[in-house]
DNA sequence: AATGAATGAGGGTTCATTCAT
DNA sequence: CATGAATGAACCCTCATTCAT
C-alpha cells in the first residue's frame, strides 16, 4: 500500500471507528474493527450470505486479515457473538448499577433497556436471531448465549425475590416472573424483527408495564 | 442400482413412508418427503450446513431430485417454512376448536399447545429459530412468519377482550395481554433452544400459568 | 394423455406439421417432427442452450422421447445437420433442373438461390453456422458438410467449365471461379448472420451479379 | 505443494509463457494465459465442449482461476473472442500500412493475409466458425463481430474506390466489390474449416488473384 | 502486520439418459 | 409407443484458507 492509497484507506475508515486506525493498529483493534464489520455485514446479509470477503471489505481491509487475526471464519463467528453477548451484559450491568434504588425501579429499568432503541435495532436485533439459528448445531453458540442468559435470569430472579418480600406477594414465585419476564422481552424482540414497520415500541411498552402491574401492583400503579 | 443398495434404500426410506415407495410416489408426496427430510437436516446440522445434498441423502433419493421438485434451493426452503407455519396454524386451529367451553380455558389450551412436546422439541424449535435467523435478509420468511405471527396474536387479543369483558378486568387491555402472551411463548421457545437440557417444560407452565393468574384472577384460581 | 389433452397436443402441433400428426404417428414422422424442432431451437437458442429437453417442448412431445426415437443427443443432432443438408441439395437440385436453360442462367440461379429467404434466412442460416462451428471437433459433421461443399463446387465447376467453353474466356479457370463463388455465397451467410437488420439482400445480389459479369463479361451483360 | 508436483506445474507452464511464472503474474499477464488457453480448448474441442476446468487445465492453474480473473465463463469468451478480434485486427492493419505503395498492392495485401497461415489455420479458424455459431444467440458476439466486419469492409471499399478511380473502371462499384471480397476470404475459410487436408492454399490464392484481375484487369495482369 | 493472488473443495444447478409405468 | 419421474455426472461458481510478497 503506497502513501496515497494508505490516507484514502484511512479515510474511508474513519467513519466506522472515528479515530484513526493505523496501519499498525495493535491486535486488539483489529479484531474489534473486523468484529463490528461482521456484525455489520451479518445485520445486512444475514449469517448465511455472509463471507469473509465481505466482512474484510466492509472493515476496508484485504482478504486475507480474517485468518490472520482469527485463524477461521468459525472463530470471527465465536469472537463476534461473545462480543455482542459483552456488549449486552455491559449495558445490563450499567443500568443494574444506576437505576434504583429500589429493586422495583430497577427491574423496569432492565424490562425497558430491552425495548430500546441502544439495543433493540435493526442491526442487533438481527444479529442475535443469526445466532440463535445456529445454535442447534454449534454447541459454543449454545454455551455464550446459555451463560448471558443465566445471568439474566439470575439477576431477575434476585430482584423479583425481593421485591415479593417487599410487598408480600403471594401467588407467584420470583423464578415464575424471572422466567416470564426474560421469555416475553426476547419475545418482543422476535415481534420487532418480523414485523418492524408495524411494531410499536410503545405498545410493547405499556404491554410490559402492564404485566408488571399484574404481577406486583403495590409496587408498579 | 444393485441389491444390496436397493435393501439399504428401502431400510432408510421406511422412517419417512413407512413402505416402499419407489418412482411412484406423487409430485405431492415427493415434495412432503423432501420438505420432511429438510426440516430433519436444519435441525440436525443447522440451516448454515443444510446442502442440497444432504437433503437428498435424507430422503434416500438422489442430487437432483430437489431442483427437479422445488427448482430452487430458494424454494425448497421457503416451501418447508410454509409447511412448517402450516403445520403449527393446524394444531393452533385445532387446539382452538376442541378446547372449551369458555375463553379462558382457549386461551390456557392455546399458551400449553405452545409448551407441548408435539410443538416445542427438538426438532421443530430450532427450524424456526434457523428460519428466523434468516427473516431479515429474505423478505419471503418475514412475510410468511408475519402472517402466522399476526393470526396468532388477534386470536388472543379476541380472546382476552372476551375475558376481560367477562371479569370486568380493568388495568389491562387485550392487546397488551395478547402481545405479552405471544411473546412469552416465543421466549420459552428461545429458552428451550439455549438450555434444552435444564429446561423445565413444568416450571414453563407454572410460569406461564401464574401470569395468567396475575391478569386474570377470577378466571384461573 | 388423456383424451383432452391430446386434443390440445393434437392442435398445438398443427401449425407445426400442417396435418394431423396421430399419436401413433410412424416412426419417420416422429423423427422428422423431432429434427423440425431441433431445429428451431438452435437457430432461437443456439446450440449450446439447446437441451434434450427444449427440442422435447418445441415438439410437444415428453422428455424421454428423443432418446426413444434417436438414442443420443449426439445423433439427434447429427440427424438433424443431414436432414438440413438434404433439404438444401433438393432446392439446389431442383433449382439446378428448372433454371435454364443455359449453363449462364443455371449458375445464375444457383447463386441466386443462395440469397433466396428461402435457404437465406434467420432461421437457416444461424443452424448451418452452428454446426460449422462445431465441425472442428466432430469429425460426422465435417463429413456432412464436406459432402455438401464438394457436391456444389462439382456442379458450379461443370457449370463453369461450359460457361469458359462457350465464352472463350481465358484467365480464368473454372476451378477458380467455382471456388470463389462458393466461398462467396458462404460469406454472405455470414454477412448476414452478422447484420441481419443491415444486410441489404439487394445489395448482395448485384455484388453477385457485379462479379458473375466481371467473370463472364459476354455471358452476364 | 510438494517438490514433484511444482516441476510439473513449471513444465507445464514452459509453453505458455516462456519462464516459471508463479503467483506473481501481473492481472493482465494471467488474463492473457488464460484467454489463449481458452482459445486452444475451443480449437481442439469446440466451444460446447470447453469447460472452465479444462481452460483452467490447459493453463496449468486451478480450477477457481477464471472466476478470479473473469467473474464468470460468458465474460472469459467476450473477452476471448475481442481478443483474437484485436488480434486480426492488428494484424490487418499493419499489412494495410506496409504494404504498398499502391491501392491495388493493399488490397492484394490484405486479401492474401486471410488466406496466409498465420491467420488462416487449424488454430484459429475454428475458433471463429465457434463463435460464429453462437452469434444469433449472443447479442454481444454478434456486435463484436459485427464492429471488425464493417471495419474491414470499409477499408477495403476505399482502396476499390481508389482502384476504380484509378482504372476508370466501369461496371463495378466499390462497395460491390468489397461486399464480394470480404464474402469471399470467410467463404475461403469455411473452406478450410471443412476440408483443411484437401484444402488448397495456392489454389484458393489464385482464385482470390483471379478475382481480382477479372474486376480490375488494368491492375492485375 | 498486511496484502491479494491462488487454490481446491463443495455448493447449487442443469441435463442426457434410464426405466417403471 | 410414449411418458415423465428419477438419476448422477458434470457444469459453473463461491469461498475459506494458504502463502509468496
Amino acid at each position: 500500500m503506497n502513501e496515497y492509497s494508505f490516507i484514502v484507506w484511512q479515510n474511508r475508515n474513519m467513519g466506522a471507528t472515528a479515530k484513526s486506525v493505523r496501519r499498525t493498529a495493535s491486535r486488539k483493534q483489529r479484531r474489534q474493527q473486523l468484529i463490528v464489520a461482521t456484525i455489520k455485514c451479518i445485520a445486512r446479509n444475514g449469517m448465511g450470505s455472509t463471507s469473509i470477503g465481505d466482512v474484510a471489505k466492509e472493515a476496508g481491509l484485504s482478504q486475507g486479515i480474517v485468518n490472520l487475526h482469527f485463524e477461521s471464519k468459525d472463530n470471527l463467528l465465536t469472537e463476534t457473538l461473545r462480543y455482542v453477548a459483552d456488549e449486552y451484559k455491559t449495558q445490563f450491568r450499567k443500568t443494574l448499577d444506576e437505576a434504583g434504588p429500589g429493586a422495583a425501579e430497577k427491574l423496569q429499568a432492565l424490562i425497558e433497556l430491552d425495548l430500546h432503541p441502544a439495543i433493540m435495532n435493526r442491526q442487533k436485533t438481527p444479529v442475535w436471531f443469526a445466532f440463535w439459528g445456529e445454535v442447534k448445531s454449534r454447541p459454543t453458540y449454545r454455551k455464550i448465549c446459555d451463560t448471558r442468559d443465566r445471568y439474566y435470569d439470575e439477576i431477575l430472579e434476585d430482584l423479583c425475590t425481593t421485591i415479593i418480600a417487599e410487598g408480600k406477594y403471594r401467588n407467584v414465585s420470583a423464578s415464575s416472573v424471572a422466567i416470564a419476564l426474560n421469555a416475553m422481552t426476547n419475545g418482543l424482540w422476535l415481534s420487532y424483527l418480523i414485523s418492524p414497520r408495524s411494531f410499536d415500541r410503545d405498545q410493547a411498552s405499556s404491554a410490559a408495564s402492564d404485566l408488571l402491574r399484574s404481577y406486583f401492583p403495590k409496587h408498579y400503579s
